[in-house]
DNA sequence: CTTAAATAGATTGAAAACAATCAAAAAAAC
DNA sequence: GTTTTTTTGATTGTTTTCAATCTATTTAAG
C-alpha cells in the first residue's frame, strides 16, 4: 500500500528532543504557577540568555497565555492555577480554538446549552461568554468562567471532582442530570473508531451517556487526531450523535463514514482568513 | 449610659471624603480586576500624577495586596477575578482571617468537612488547603482553590449558580446534600439575633438548613459586626448550632447569650502576635 | 487666623528594560 | 559531509521607568 501525503502546515516534524517547545512550556509553567515573573528571574531560572526568554514570551503572548510588561510577564491563561491544558502544540491548539468557532456559530440566542469539559469545549466557552444564553456544564473551569460573566444563568452539575481536569461526575453528577433537559449538548471525547465514540474515564463515560440522554441535539466536538484511535470505554455508536465539529484536516474517509452514520458534519476554518 | 472608648490603632478619624484611602480602594479594585495594570494606565484612569501612583503602590504593596514590577502592578491578594470579596476595610478583613485561623484548628487531618460560601470560610479555605481532608462545597471558589491542591478529595455541591457570590444553591444542591454525611460543617450567615442566624437568599437558606441536618458537628462563623443584626430569612436557632467561632470584638452580653444557648464559644485572637 | 503636618505634583539624574541587529552555534535537510 | 535553516546569545542606542528631592497645595491643629 501506498500513501501520498501532502504536508500543509507543519513541516517540520520535531525531534524527541523539542528544545524550544519544551523550554516554552517549562516556562509557562512557571509563570502559571507565580502569576507573574520578572524576567532577570526567568532567565536566571532557565539558564538562558534574556534575549531568548524575550522570544519566548513573545511567543507565549502571542499564544494568548501570557502578557508582557516592562520587566516581566504575567499569566493570562485559562483559570490561573486549575487544571491546565496542554498546550503544548501549537497547531493542536489552533485547531481547537477553530472547532470552537465553528460550534460557536452553532448556537442561538437564547439556547440552553450543556457544555462537557475538556480543552475544546473550554475553548468554546470562553467565546460563549456574554452572550444571552443558559448554561449547564460539569466543569469548574466553564462554570469559572461564567461566573463572573454576570449575564447567564449558569447550572453546575455537582459530583466528585476529578482533580487533574475539574469535571464532575460520578452518581451524583447522573442524578442530577436525569432531570434536566437542554437545546443542545457540546460533548468531547477521546476517541472515535468505528465503533463509536469512546473516553478514558468510566465514571466519566457514564455522565457523558447521561448528557446524550438529556440534549435535544447532541454535537460532539473533536479534532482530527482522535479518528481511528479508541480510548478506554465505548460511550454511543456515531448514529446517536446529530451534529459533530471537526477541523479540515480531517480524512476523506472519516468524512464519509460521518455523513454514512447520518451524522451531520461541520468542518472548521474552511474560510481561512489569516 | 456612659461609654468609656479607648482607641488603640485608628486615631484618624477620617472624615467622609477619604481622599487618599478611597483612591488607594478604587485603585485595588482596578488592580483587582485586571490582574495586572501597567502604571501610565493607571495615571490615566484615576487622573493624578505617576508619583502618586507610585506612592499608592508602595502602599499596596505593603499591605500585601499588590506586587510592583517595573512598569506597573499585579494583584497578589485573595481570588484574583472571581466573585470577589470587600477588604475595603483593613480591619474586618483582619478579623476574618483570625477567625479562619481559629476555625482552621478545629479541623482534625482525615475530617470530611463541609464548607459553605462567603468571605470568612474562603479565608478558612486557604488555610486547609494542602491538609489531608475531604472537602464538600457548594462554593465554586472555594472548589476551585482545592481543585489544583491535588491531595484531597473533592465533592462539590451542584446547582443553580448564584451569580453575584459563585454559590450553588436551590432545590439541586438541597437535594444532592440530603444523601451526604460530614464531620464538621463550616457555615457563614448574615447576621444574628436573638431568634438565631439569618440570611439574605431564601434559596441559599434552604441549602444551609440542609446542610445544617447532614453535619455532625455544626460550627458557625462569624464576626462580631453581625451580632444583633438581623436579614431576610431566619435559618435556624442558636441552640441548633455546636461551635461559634468569632473575633474578639464580641459584646459580653453576645457572649453570654451564645453560652447560654448551649453553644461552645471560640474566640479568635485572643494571643496577639503582632 | 496662623502654624504645622501631610499629601500631591514636577523635576532630576541614574538605572533598567526594550527592540533591532548581527554573528555564532546548533539542528535539519540535502 | 555539506548546505540551509533555525535558534541562540551578545551588542547597540533608544526609550522607559525609577527613586529621590523639592515646591506647592491641601488639611488638620493650635
Amino acid at each position: 500500500m501506498v500513501f501520498l501525503v501532502e504536508i500543509t502546515r507543519s513541516e517540520q516534524v520535531w525531534d524527541d528532543r523539542m528544545l524550544t517547545e519544551e523550554r516554552r512550556n517549562r516556562l509557562l509553567d512557571l509563570v502559571r504557577q507565580r502569576g507573574f515573573a520578572s524576567l532577570p528571574e526567568l532567565t536566571h531560572e532557565m539558564q538562558v540568555s534574556p534575549s531568548t526568554i524575550r522570544r519566548d514570551l513573545d511567543y507565549l503572548e502571542e499564544m494568548g497565555s501570557a502578557r508582557r510588561t516592562h520587566g516581566g510577564v504575567f499569566y493570562t491563561g485559562p483559570s490561573p492555577k486549575l487544571p491546565h491544558f496542554d498546550h503544548r502544540q501549537q497547531l493542536e491548539w489552533d485547531r481547537k480554538k477553530r472547532i470552537a468557532e465553528m460550534a460557536a456559530s452553532l448556537v442561538e440566542d437564547g439556547d440552553t446549552i450543556l457544555l462537557d469539559g475538556g480543552s475544546t469545549t473550554y475553548e468554546l466557552a470562553q467565546q460563549l461568554v456574554g452572550r444571552n444564553l443558559q448554561i449547564v456544564t460539569n466543569s469548574l473551569p466553564v462554570a469559572t468562567l461564567f461566573s463572573s460573566g454576570g449575564e447567564n444563568d449558569l447550572v453546575l452539575i455537582g459530583g466528585y471532582v476529578h482533580q487533574r481536569t475539574g469535571v464532575c461526575l460520578g452518581p451524583y453528577a447522573n442524578e442530577m442530570l436525569k432531570d434536566l433537559n437542554v437545546r443542545r449538548a457540546f460533548l468531547s471525547v477521546a476517541g472515535i473508531n468505528d465503533r463509536g465514540c469512546f473516553n478514558s474515564n468510566l465514571l466519566l463515560v457514564e455522565t457523558e451517556k447521561e448528557m446524550m440522554r438529556v440534549a435535544d441535539e447532541v454535537i460532539v466536538v473533536v479534532d482530527s487526531t482522535k479518528f481511528g484511535h479508541q480510548s478506554l470505554a465505548l460511550m454511543w455508536p456515531l448514529s446517536d450523535v446529530d451534529k459533530m465539529v471537526v477541523d479540515a484536516d480531517i480524512s476523506q474517509d472519516w468524512r464519509s463514514k460521518i455523513c454514512a452514520a447520518g451524522v451531520e458534519l461541520c468542518v472548521a476554518g474552511l474560510s481561512d482568513n489569516g
